[in-house]
DNA sequence: GTAACTGCAAAATATTTGCATCCTT
DNA sequence: AAGGATGCAAATATTTTGCAGTTAC
């Protein structure tokens, strides 16, 4: 299955329209290993859409589940694709997010298994992010 | 020990001048189990700090490692007074956060073990932050 | 054809910087 | 007294909102 269509019956899937900035957008996080903060995407997809159609469009991908944003140690906004089990307003993720203090890239250690996090029973969890900050392989 | 005399060595451990914004901030940490965002600090102190004192006063303490901000996933800016260990430009705090989604609070569960995360060796951790996203003991 | 999406303009919000004044040491 | 901290003004940057024109279905 090509991309194009994978990407066609993702946002259907999803109840949205196929339009270019969605399936340029949505192209571009499945060819991105790591996250993607907002200003990248003017910038890697070449074309030129505008801040706020952008803005709008990560909005529904994140409202649809199809990215999740992550929380950074330096609070940039940063997004990444959603692997699965992720419905609408819920998202299920376990995470494993590393910042490299030196390169400053996030990627997502999908290969790293998130561990027990041992709540007290009054806890209800949803999810659980885990934010690694440090070298990264590259780097070190 | 008062908590005046607390901040006082605490301020001039970290070779800063004792200001009012800075003992008043910093008193607002102490009296505070949770998270704070930039906003509460003029809410909650009473105080009328300059907005932009308020934004050097918390950078001042984070890169003295007095303070350190809080991943959240929904990327709002949130601030906790570190436990120990932390010095200037780095901090060793594995910590463990809890986001409510029905008050909105945050709060740290320094009860809870900050599980081990099992990374590749050719990865340098620094720091680990864990955070959980569901509803709290309060709302459940 | 209709509902939804986009782009532009502008408003609202958040953050940073320069500088004169005031406060801590 | 000297250096640093504050507060004000203003420059930037970021995000949101309204609306008219355009596109997907």
């Amino acid at each position: 299955m090509s991309v194009e269509i994978q990407i066609q019956s993702l946002l259907k899937t999803n109840q949205l329209s196929v339009t270019d900035s969605r399936s340029k957008i949505l192209e571009l996080f499945m060819a991105t290993s790591g996250a993607i903060a907002h200003g990248d995407i003017e910038k890697k997809t070449g074309e030129k859409f505008d801040r706020v159609t952008v803005y709008r469009t990560l909005q529904t991908f994140v409202d649809k589940g199809i990215i999740h944003t992550i929380p950074t140690a330096d609070n940039t906004v940063l997004y990444a694709l959603c692997k699965d089990n992720c419905t609408e307003g819920h998202h299920h993720d376990h995470h494993v997010h590393f910042v490299c203090e030196l390169c400053g890239k996030t990627s997502c250690l999908d290969a790293v298994v998130v561990p027990e996090v041992n709540l007290p029973k009054a806890y209800k969890v949803k999810q659980v992010d885990v934010v690694v900050n440090g070298v990264c392989k590259e780097c070190n």
